[in-house]
DNA sequence: CGGTTCATTGAACAGGCTCAACCTCAGTGG
DNA sequence: CCACTGAGGTTGAGCCTGTTCAATGAACCG
């Protein structure tokens, strides 16, 4: 799925010789007005990050996919706001235009200048709030269209891999925290947390050694889960 | 509720004489290495900024309360996050140690001139990173806990205010996306937010005149809704 | 050992979903 | 000018997932 290079079609380019907006310096010189009629398609969930974008006028929504079709809109952006700002390389959201909008676009190379300049820890910190908000939409995305199972799958896999990315082992989740509190995480009641593991352990999928220590016995089965794929929506109804 | 003036009987000061970890430049003189028990509460939802921290061992939760007791933990961070930034001068979620946790806490002075130093467009840019975060954690509150009903009302006063923040008329709210793209974001489906409106509209708190457009008789009683008054709750039933 | 907290399991309930019918309205073509 | 069409919105009926309430079990601790 590409984005950018299809809008050629329906978008109407200006190059701006003097911006006088929110954005200036290293930016300025590369930023371009596009316009989009309602309904098109701005940036792709999982694009290469090219460009980033500022509403001028009109609204937009950004969406997130599970491989079923379910949706979930993280939000409906308003003229001021800016898009496609990404940690990694890929963009987190789909991006459509709800109404027509007009756009400034920005070349990534100027945001990457950007943060290059910033001071001491201020890219650090950037990115790290960047990441942060990229895991609250995953979170949003959990909490607005996963079943129980799916959102104790994904919760598992998170952590095993944060537990891998600290130099554990990834297969040994610790849980620190307790039921009530997964389950207001999770957005389900404690009683649904411990039917879900307890489904989890029946299905061979973990194991556990007290309600603290997880062993995960098959990650791909856990993955799958976790990731909404249609075949486990299924197979949770016969097991 | 004060979060910072009761911990002094649980932390272990330490002033750091020469600091070397991810933080430098202005913001170094003044970390000071602090530590709190599991179950200690580091900030309070609601208190004045005033400083921020930085994990190095342990595991925190941060978490959101609605007026009737229901709970959304927003976050578990683990060591090399940070927590307390925030754009306005009040913390937006409680911070709890979820297990014994040792932080590194520092001024906002700090950040405040970290902020200064930025290049450009850089600071707007972190500060509308740092908005988006804090939207993203409401969303997750309201995703995780929130009823029907009050979905419908957030998003509603939600755009109210929006509009009256660009110099519209707050009572006149205008819906450029139809039902499906609603209940995608509020995480319902599009009969409940079809229901709910209606629910609303038999109530006398909104009006519409078409599906579009809608204006608000009592933003009074739609704001006791959106915020999860228990009152609201019990009137729901019996209405 | 009794008390307390947390986890698990069962049974009944309910809020929101699914499926389906019907309605409105704008656009289109005869 | 009006019938036709299709998309979006509303409403109803029945169902299902997850909640609530309650009982029991397990671990910890004075």
């Amino acid at each position: 799925m590409k984005g950018i290079e299809h809008m050629d079609k329906d978008l109407a380019v200006a190059i701006d010789p003097e911006p006088d907006g929110a954005v200036d310096g290293q930016m300025s010189g590369i930023r371009v007005l596009v316009s989009y009629s309602a309904g098109k398609t701005v940036l792709f969930e999982g694009d290469r990050t090219k460009y980033f974008f500022e509403i001028i006028r009109g609204v937009m929504k950004h969406h997130k996919l599970l491989p079923d079709g379910r949706r979930q809109i993280t939000g409906f952006p308003y003229p001021g706001s800016y898009f496609g700002l990404t940690v990694g390389d890929r963009v987190a959201y789909t991006a459509e235009a709800v109404t027509d909008v007009r756009l400034w676009r920005y070349s990534r190379a100027g945001f990457e200048r950007l943060m290059e300049q910033m001071p001491g820890s201020g890219r650090p910190l950037f990115e790290l709030v960047l990441r942060e908000l990229c895991a609250a939409q995953d979170q949003i995305l959990l909490l607005g269209r996963m079943t129980a199972q799916e959102r104790i799958a994904t919760f598992l896999f998170t952590l095993a891999q944060q537990t891998a990315a600290h130099g554990g082992r990834a297969s040994q989740v610790h849980l620190p925290m307790n039921r009530s509190e997964i389950a207001d995480y999770v957005g389900l009641s404690k009683e649904t947390v411990s039917r879900s593991l307890t489904q989890l352990r029946r299905q061979g999928i973990i194991n556990m050694r007290g309600p603290q220590n997880i062993t995960i016995l098959s990650p791909e089965r856990l993955r799958e889960i976790a990731e909404g794929e249609e075949v486990s929506r299924l197979a949770l109804r016969s097991a």
